[in-house]
DNA sequence: CCGGTATTTCGACACTTCTCGAAAGGTGGC
DNA sequence: GCCACCTTTCGAGAAGTGTCGAAATACCGG
């Protein structure tokens, strides 16, 4: 995947979680880990009508940053942490060309330790 | 700050680089590093009209992801890396939580080393 | 099948964003 | 002061996005 495309790409991901609902959904599936979230759970945990939830969910699946499995009746939303990955990587990839000591700093202040 | 108050300035970060030439423009600060570029030549480069690009550059610095300071008769325009952090930072901050093995890949995957 | 449950799709309205030419606002040279 | 230059602000039309009730779809238990 060319710079280009994935530039295309990153505006709908970015555009996806420009908005406070998707972005409360996004981490809070970020959250719940690999395990997910059913859909219904998602939408009164925010105090969305089911609908409009759908309509934001479809979103962050549509820019890749979601996944859905049905489950019987049910349906489930997991975030797509390779997706998350590569978001993240492309915003830091020009980082460190034109400032390398910034680039220091960032991973500096993102380091984090795994949970004990 | 609270992270409420966080998330909704992070709605804004992300609202303003979910678009084609914003998020080209402030790669492209980024890239030019500490010494910015004057806004004439942001446009010129991204072959938009100086009036649309002056609308984009007052919604990146709104967003605080960019400064201007006046140079004479010139606007410099210069990439804000600790909101860039600040963005990165709270994007990453659920996600060893829930996941902490994710969050080793994603360091990994990260991972870059100052230009020598 | 049939009723009930979970979720999505449809439709319509309100609201916001994008674009860019024209006009206005600072700034320096002379 | 006046002109030239760089940039922003204004204004208006086109396009896109958010919201949510109602209807449709998918699924299961009996």
């Amino acid at each position: 995947m060319d710079d280009l495309s994935t530039q295309v790409w990153a505006v709908d991901a970015l555009g996806a979680l420009a908005h406070e609902t998707r972005l409360s959904v996004f981490r809070m599936l970020v959250k719940a880990g690999p395990g997910g979230m059913i859909a219904g759970a998602i939408a009164e945990q925010c105090g969305v009508p089911p609908s409009t939830m759908s309509h934001h969910l479809a979103t962050l699946e549509r820019a890749g940053l979601v996944q859905s499995t049905r489950e019987s009746r049910l349906i489930r939303y997991r975030a797509d942490f390779a997706s998350m990955r590569r978001l993240l990587t492309f915003l830091m990839q020009d980082c460190c060309q034109g400032a390398p000591e910034m680039c220091g700093d960032l991973m500096a202040g993102l380091a984090c330790e795994p949970l004990n």
